[in-house]
DNA sequence: ACTTACGGGACTCCCCGTTCTT
DNA sequence: AAGAACGGGGAGTCCCGTAAGT
């Protein structure tokens, strides 16, 4: 979910084309595979419907795969993160700051996400690009707690808080690709909510 | 008549040359891997020094990531995992699962995992298969856990259990990573003792 | 006025920057091409390295090759050949002209020069670019040749005489491949005064 | 124009089918070169016009150059030299040679080859590949050469033969680019009888 | 049955135009 | 005007799956 571009954004002229034409290509990419089958889905294809040449897709999206994964929340919940009071507890501004960004979020783009993540749980080689992915939100994560605490990333106690978060999630999408009734974003609070108190694990140990 | 107590002899070498070509397969692929790289080295070539064919490789192992990625540790670990009292929640438990296996693990085979192991952080397409594999993990966790306690897999609580600590696990991957000195699975049973601590919270909250 | 004056010393300046430019790049993909291997390297890297653009690199090297193959001496040889004495027979004219030359090298392009002949044996599209300047040396030769005895370089008595020397100089970059601690110069002297003694081919034929 | 594979040639029932098809792919790609040159024609276009696929093509020649450069004299001409006599010195071998297998092609082959010729003389891409052969013709003669005198390949003086043979080669190829009326075997021979002569260096010389 | 040949798609890189910017 | 960014396109490599041949 969480990966490291985070510049202001520099209002370019031509960064808006490029901008649309990136879009363009997940649209197309997310139509065709819809449509026919990721795996019938040929790069050529999406190339040709976003009329520009496959080398250039390349230039935008290095793999078949990054096509779906990636996203535009990231940096949102990243600066969110960041403007959390320090007195929370790191799971709480996380807490928060994902329920901030998701509310600001349309119903379309709601779906179109619901739609890809979907997408992602169906086919192996997404599912490992969105690992690898959630890998990088572990660091990331880390990052962003060493940096509140003044301590650093190179630490097996904050490493460890990052990736029992990251596993959480990992879970709520597990939970959520069996459940499609589920809400995406209410599970993941439920789930951080369960890790703050503990997990608890004297509910988890057979009392008998 | 004969032929039939023949049989089961007939297997058991059977079975016992496949393992042996198993072994010298994965053998010739790290070291070619070792030599010249992953992405130099072809799969072709590691057949040809295996002296056997592309297409027989393929049976052994459906794709080039399989070479390295394949475990043996993980059965062992449920095993043990079964065998433990009720009484021990489920982190405590998997800490003495993992110390008995490691512990009945030979020098040679812990340089060799050793080796695995910096191999797949290095390289990209190694670490989406590695964690997909993880991932497993995760529901593999859940399942074990769900039954001891009599309980589904289809279970929130069991789930976010499990993907934090499968999230742990990651998390000193990356932590021994970067730091070659650290033995593994001290920093394993350091994670989950920290995370059977509540990670723990105050510890990562600015106290200012 | 003052700017026609002002000109010359500018136009100096800009080539004085430009020699920079170039042996900058030279360098940069020499040192990258060692370090990585020359297929291994991009020349995206190598703009890169050098803080210029793609563009701007290829108006300086029109391809990945010239970076290599660029040979400063060639225009010294040939004024070297041009200042022989006519009574000299033309082998013998360019051994001295090429002595002449390498004498006349600092120890440290020497070692580059050794360098870059190493790395372009090893690399079979850089052997191919340098073959295809040594087929111009063989014009160049022939070109020589013909002005000295005031004939034309459409003369297959000429040419061939230029192709054995040139083939013999082939001869000499094999052999040196083969023996690193061989000597470049005396290699091709004593190449050429074998040529210069008709091989001799009764030392080649076997009689028995 | 000699390279080394001199195998017995196996009779292979499909060993023929390959050779169909690797006559088949030289063949449409000479004519569409023709056609439409040599840069207009992107290897797509051949392996279409020969019905195979892209990667069938690569099997059969790795690169587009190949697909001119290759030739099937090479071993005609190695075999009919192992055959002559020991007697003989090696240019006088080699003219033997040269013309024993040239009297035994038919004129279609020969007008094919003419034609080849003048293809790779006029593209530098093909010049360059065949310069590549030309240098590797060398050390099979210097190979062929010393296995007559019982030396090894590792000798300077015998290194020097070959190259300045290769290098006469060299000189009537470009000699014949500029002569379309000349013939190329005819040339040949005289420049190695030229070479056997000692090339002469007195009528090279000035004599004022 | 077991190898060998073939197909095809993903991906990378080189190099060259054109456009846009400074 | 010089130079950077951008786009295009072809060559080439590798993985992997399937079909053909022995």
């Amino acid at each position: 979910m969480l990966s490291e571009q985070a510049e202001p954004v520099k209002i370019g002229l031509r960064e808006k084309k490029k901008q649309k034409t990136r879009s363009m290509l997940q649209q197309q990419a997310l139509r065709l595979f819809h449509e026919q089958g990721y795996h019938a889905t040929t790069i050529e294809q999406i190339a040709e419907a976003s009329e520009i040449s496959l080398s250039t897709l390349f230039r935008y999206f290095s793999t078949k795969e990054a096509l779906v994964i990636e996203d535009e929340f990231d940096p949102m919940i990243i600066h969110e993160f960041q403007k959390q009071p320090l007195d929370l507890n790191p799971i709480q501004a996380l807490r928060v700051s994902l329920k901030a960004v998701f509310e600001s979020v349309d119903q379309d783009r709601k779906e179109a996400l619901h739609e890809r993540t979907k997408l992602i749980s169906s086919v192996p080689e997404l599912r490992a690009a969105s690992l690898i992915q959630t890998n990088e939100s572990l660091l990331l994560i880390a990052k962003l707690v060493a940096d509140r605490l003044h301590r650093t990333v190179d630490d097996l106690e904050i490493l460890t808080f990052a990736g029992s978060v990251t596993g959480a999630m990992m879970a709520v999408q597990l939970y959520c690709a069996s459940h499609p009734e589920a809400s995406y974003v209410d599970s993941i609070d439920e789930a951080l909510s369960n890790l703050e108190l503990g997990l608890p694990l004297s509910k988890l140990t057979s009392n008998q």
